[in-house]
DNA sequence: CTTCTAATAT
DNA sequence: CATATTAGAA
């Protein structure tokens, strides 16, 4: 599935022992052909095995049973490395703020300032966001 | 149902 | 601090 389909996966989470594929092979194959993050599952913390997977280069050790907010905590930070955060350069808020001034203060909506702007890569959010700290900036 | 916005989280 | 996400209002 992970060969035919790469895009579709941004984690694997392998359990290291396995009917056929050893999961430390898993590991290598995957670390070695794509750039995912594997993490290793096994129901032992035996000392050896956790620092073998880990050199092999899994990105984390999770021991059975799995708690609902490790999962969560590793997703999470698998996001946030996927997808870059989005930063205001000078030129983009300048444009920002040149769409605001010509919508007028009051009429300024993120929506609008959005549509507006057409600028790739930006989202309504990231508008909004924007929006509301540089308001808050303001009226410091 | 979409968008806004204050509040809150990261 | 800057940006992201959420909740509830509009």
């Amino acid at each position: 599935m992970l060969q035919e389909n790469i895009d579709m996966f941004d984690l694997v989470i392998a359990e290291v022992h396995m009917p056929d594929m050893d999961g430390l092979k898993l590991l290598e194959l995957v670390g070695l052909e794509m750039d995912l993050p594997v993490i290793m599952l096994s129901a032992h913390g035996e000392t050896e095995l956790v620092m073998k997977a880990i050199s092999h280069g899994a990105r984390d050790f999770l021991l059975k049973p799995v708690r609902l907010e490790e999962l969560r905590n590793i997703w999470q930070h698998v996001i946030r490395n996927k997808e870059s955060q989005f930063v205001w350069s000078v030129e983009l808020h300048r444009k920002f703020l040149e769409t605001v001034n010509q919508l007028g203060v009051d009429k300024a909506v993120p929506k609008k300032i959005f549509d507006l702007m057409n600028v790739e890569n930006i989202t309504r959010e990231d508008v909004a966001t924007h929006l509301q700290a540089f308001f808050q900036s303001f009226t410091l």
